[in-house]
This record gives C-alpha cells, sequence and structure tokens, in this order.
DNA sequence: CATGAATGAGAGTTCATTCAT
DNA sequence: CATGAATGAACTCTCATTCAT
C-alpha cells in the first residue's frame, strides 16, 4: 500500500475522468487530490506538475491504442478490411473505457501538439492505411490526409454525438455501419 | 455611442481571437483587455464578466450562422442540392472568418450545453434537411443523427485538419468533394 | 491614494526592512504584505514577483549610492583625501538609513552576481581610487584588489560590530579613525 | 557503527557543501539526502532536523576553530606575533576547507546568534589577544572592539574576494601581508 | 464615464517532517 | 533499522472582479 502504485492508479482514473468530464484546464490539482483521496502534495512525488502528468496520460495511452490500431490494420487484407479492423477498434476503445477515448481523441488539451513524428500515432496509421490503398488502386485518387479527414471524421463526430445523447446504444454495434459509410466516401464509382 | 460600438467591436474580435488560440480558460481579461487597447475596468461596463462575454460571442454568432444555414439549405431543392448548399456555407464561414468558425464550431468552451432548444443550432439545421431526406426516400432509412454526425464529421475534421496545417487551400475548394462525399457515405446502393 | 505610487513606497520601505531582519529567503511575500497593509496580489501589479522586488531595490539604490561615492572620491585630491571622503560617504549612508546599508552591503541575497560591469558599483569605485594612487605612486605597489579588500573590510567589518551591538554610537564619528587605518594598512612606510 | 559514522559523515560533508553554495534556506533535505545517497526519513535518525543539522556543524566546528586559534595565540609572544599566528590560522583553514570557512565565517545563517558567550568564539579570541596588546602598550589605546573590527574585516573581506576570483592564489600566500597590514593599521605611530 | 490599483479566493508547487511498510 | 510515500502547512503567483479616483 506504501509503495506508491495504487495511489498512482487511483491518481491516473481519477485524473482522467475529471480532465474529460470538467477539462484540463478546469481541473485543479485540489479536485484530483480530493477525489482520489490523497493529499496535494502527495501528487508531487509521482508527477512532476499537472502538465507532466497530462502528458504522462496521453503519450501513454495514446502511442497504446496506436500499436493496437496497426496490429489490426496489419493483420486485413486491403483496404475495406483496413477499415473495419481500424473502425471496429476505435468502436471497441470507446465502449470498454469512453473517459479514455474522449480524453485521448476528442479532448482538447494542447498535448497532440507536443506529438514528435517519431511517435506513434492513431491518425498516421489510418492515414498510411488509406495511402496503401490509393497507392494500389483499391480506391481512386484522393489526397490522403482528405481521405484520413473523411474517415476520422465519421468515427469522431460519431463518438461525440454517443456522449452528447444523440445516440444511443454501443458504437461497437454501429462499427460495420461506420465503416461501410467510410468505404462509400472514398469510393465515387463503387 | 459611435465610440461605445467601436470598442465593443475591438473587444469582441480581440476575445474571438484569443479564446481560439489560447482557449477560454487561457484567456484573461487582462489579455483581453491588453490586446484590445481597452482599461480592465471598462470591459466590465461591456459585459456583466467574463463568461457573459463568451457567451454573448457564441450564441449571437451560432445562432447567425444557424440561421444562414437554414436560408442555403431552404432555398435548395432535395437532399443532394440542399448538402451542397450547406457544406458551401460551412466553408465559407471558415475561409472568411476562421477564427469565427474554430470558435463555434470547434472549440470546447461549455457553451454548446447552455444552449436550449429553442435557439436556432447549426447542428439541428443540418438533421432536420436530412431527416427530411429520409422521409422523402431520397436516401435509404437512416437514424437521422447517425447521418448528421457522418456530415458534420467529415466537413469538421476537414475544417480540423486544414488549422493543423495537413490541409492547405481553401476550404470552399473542396466544397463539392466534401458534400459528394456525404451523399456517397449517406446512399449505399447510389 | 489610488495612484499606485505611496503603495509602492510602503512596498519597498518595509520589504527592505524585512529582507534586512530575516534575510531574503527568510521572508515571504505574505510578511510584505501584512507588513505593508496591502493584499498580496497588489504587490504583483508593483512588482513581476520576489525576484524583481529584491533587484528593483538592490540595483537602483546601489547604483545610487555608487554614483554618489564616485562624486565624494572625484571631489577629493589624493588617495588620502579620497579615502576619507569615501569612508566619510559610507558612514553617512550606515548612520542615516542603516538598513539600506545592511541590505546592499552587508546581506547575501544572491544580488551582487546578477550586477553586470557596465553598472555603477561602489567596490569598483573604491577599487579605481586605490588604483589610481597606486599609479601616482602615493601608495607603494600593492595589487588594487587587495587593498581594496583591506578598506571595504574595515568599513564593512565595522559596521557589521555596529550591528551586533559590539560597537556603539554613530559611524560617522569613527569615519576618521577608520580611514585613517586603512591608509596606515596601505602606506608600510608612512 | 562503523557504517553509521560514515553515513554522518557523507551527510555532513555534503550538507556543508550545499549550505555553502546555495544557502541554508535553498537547501532542501531532499537536496542533502539525494547528494548524500541516503534516504530522506534516515536524516532523521542522525539529526533531530535541519536546524539541528545546521546547527551540529556550524557548533562543533566554529568552537574547534576557535581552539585552534587560541592556541595559536597562546603560543605567541607579543600581540604583532599573535597576529601573525592567528591571521595564518585563518589563510590555513581557507586553504584547507575554503567550505567550512565559507560556512563558519561568511555565510549568514542564524547560528552566531545562537552562540552563547560561554563558547569558545574565533572573535572572541582575537578581541582578548587586541585587548591585551592595548593592556601591555604594545598598541596605542583603542577601542578592542574596533581593533577586532579591522582585523576581522581585513581577513574576512580578502577571503570574500578570494570566493568571488577577485583575487586569486592561495589565502596562505598573503598570511604575512595581511597580518603586517592589520598590524599596521592598528598602531598610528609605529 | 474610464482607469488601473486593489482585493481575495484559490491555483500550482515546495518541503520539513512523519510513519507504514 | 531504512525507505520513500504521504502529509499539510506555507509559499509564490494568478485573476475575475470591485471601486476610489
Amino acid at each position: 500500500m506504501r509503495d506508491g502504485t495504487k495511489t498512482r492508479e487511483r491518481i491516473e482514473t481519477t485524473a482522467l475522468l475529471l480532465f474529460v468530464e470538467k477539462g484540463v484546464a478546469g481541473t485543479t490539482i485540489r479536485d484530483i487530490a480530493l477525489a482520489a483521496d490523497v493529499s496535494e502534495g502527495a501528487l508531487y512525488r509521482h508527477y512532476a506538475g499537472k502538465d507532466e502528468l497530462v502528458w504522462t496520460l496521453f503519450s501513454r495511452h495514446y502511442g497504446a491504442f496506436a500499436a493496437t490500431l496497426d496490429e489490426l490494420q496489419a493483420a486485413a487484407a486491403g483496404l475495406r478490411a483496413k477499415l473495419d479492423a481500424m473502425v471496429a477498434g476505435f468502436c471497441r476503445l470507446f465502449d470498454s473505457d469512453r473517459t479514455l477515448f474522449r480524453f485521448l481523441l476528442l479532448a482538447q488539451h494542447g498535448q497532440v501538439e507536443k506529438l514528435t513524428p517519431a511517435m506513434a500515432n492513431p491518425v498516421e496509421i489510418v492515414r498510411a492505411a488509406v495511402a496503401s490503398g490509393v497507392q494500389r488502386r483499391e480506391i481512386p485518387l484522393i489526397d490522403p490526409d482528405l481521405a484520413t479527414a473523411i474517415v476520422m471524421g465519421i468515427v469522431l463526430q460519431t463518438a461525440t454525438f454517443q456522449i452528447y445523447g444523440r445516440l444511443r446504444g454501443t458504437m461497437t454495434a454501429r462499427a460495420a455501419a461506420l465503416s461501410a459509410a467510410c468505404w462509400r466516401a472514398l469510393t465515387p464509382d463503387a
């Protein structure tokens, strides 16, 4: 109990939730400490400061999710199948940890700007898959960034509507519909 | 009087820019006063407080843009044409006032949650157009909210990529491509 | 009263006293605010922070005293007379504002290290006077820095003893004795 | 036991260095623990707290140096010789352990104020020697405290300049020059 | 009426010290 | 007995808001 691991976990879970609910700027160290039942000072033994806590949380999970996405995509053959796999991946993350999904993909902390090109990045995974689909003539010529925007937009906006309560049920239940919509949007002459 | 109006305009333009660049929470009254060349105290003669300034800015322009969108949509016959018109409307806003676009549609201030159902709302305009398209069998049966998410997602994510520098040029130049993508995404058996 | 000048003065007088009594590190912003009867926040309208307050206080008065010392020295002909004048200058500062003397010449805030060579500096004034005395053969050859140490040491340690209560009375009353001692220390074969 | 002693020594050496470099207030227990490769908690097994550590360090060495100075002075006959011996003692301490010299004689921790009259004290040793010189008519009548200030000032300010880099080389090399200067300063009609 | 000095609550952070392990 | 996680008070600094001038 005094080894700090439990405390770290409690802090991170709590912080994630608060960051998503009230925004990073709107969440105070005191908020986190109170909700995690830790003293404010204790937080600083684990993280150099608020910024570092945010970055730790973001970069660790962002990278991990990118890796998952890459595995899913690699295991599928052809853009259509890759889209299915990736969209399903996004949906699974949403359904299994909605808070994490929001923190990684929807919340506006300034962390995305801190990512270096070398770091694994879900957007780049999607882009690479789409780009290779274009190259293999699976879909007509399209700016890969525009294609990525279309795919990400469809997925993320649907997730956003789910959070706002406009859409109900699980994301996974819609996965097939979403990847189909992406595919159609990318293929003018299907 | 004239002077008061000029001051208000300077304050609002400045505030909008700062809110978008540094976030609402990250922008201080002092920042605004300094950049708008007004005293801090003077700001409180025009707005009851920071919150009210944010809300004023948001609700006025949000409603106005919703009205514009509604006119565009109403002037077009059929969902395909309505989509063209609305997407073009989004693109025009982006190109003419990128800052305003970001503030209204991309930034996460908590203002959207304060909107009452009675207030004009771009998302609802899009939803209504899509819903009537479904009702008129122009597109196959689809949850109107899902369809709205798809349209909004494609437009907003493209705008986001433009802001990040992933995509270059004007949004208007892409308007046709975007509304075409929306249309295809909504029409499984086109 | 609301123009801030009075407040500034109150802050500076108070701060100087506290810095000398409890040390810079040992004095908190709250201490100063309380003693100056100002809110803590108000301090930050006048100074960017504690460091800047310390530096403002130090550099302004340090430079001013150096200028005074230089005038005194320049008005005297010959090292012996210059010593008399400068030592009397130190003594006058001590007697007229003991707190300031301590802050400028005895306290160990890290400000001396921040001085640039271009800034007026009492030690350099003394050194220059001594060096010119050596050059004009008024005193035998001696490392000007060593000579400066001797002069400064005699003056500052006497002041220190006065503060500790080991010595009583005014410094001015001892001025002649001190500059005579300095002169003898510098002239082996007087 | 052996180990405990080693640890104590490591702590004390480290602490002394840090106190001199960053000031007592500017040095944290954590700094010391880290630099001495000890846990923070372990420090409290050796010392009741930070204050006690400072006091232990100061009083022990201050007393020891006073004793050394007293022996040196006692072994010399006449004020002139006593001055030579004592100044050499100061110089030797400076050259052999500059950090200790700074901590004992130049740094402004509030420890000097805690000394009781009963405790051995370098300043008192110097004072006693000078006072007896006055009494024996070796030097003209002078306030013994003023004489002490002159001697201490010459020595300490020279050491200070050495630390600032204004003077180079060893203090011992200057010992004779310094005690000669002291002697001259004390003897008007030599 | 505009100004900007002042307030005061609260933010992030530090640190000597304690104490469960 | 050593460790280092935890505490909690205190610190520096920020900022929306008020208000004397």
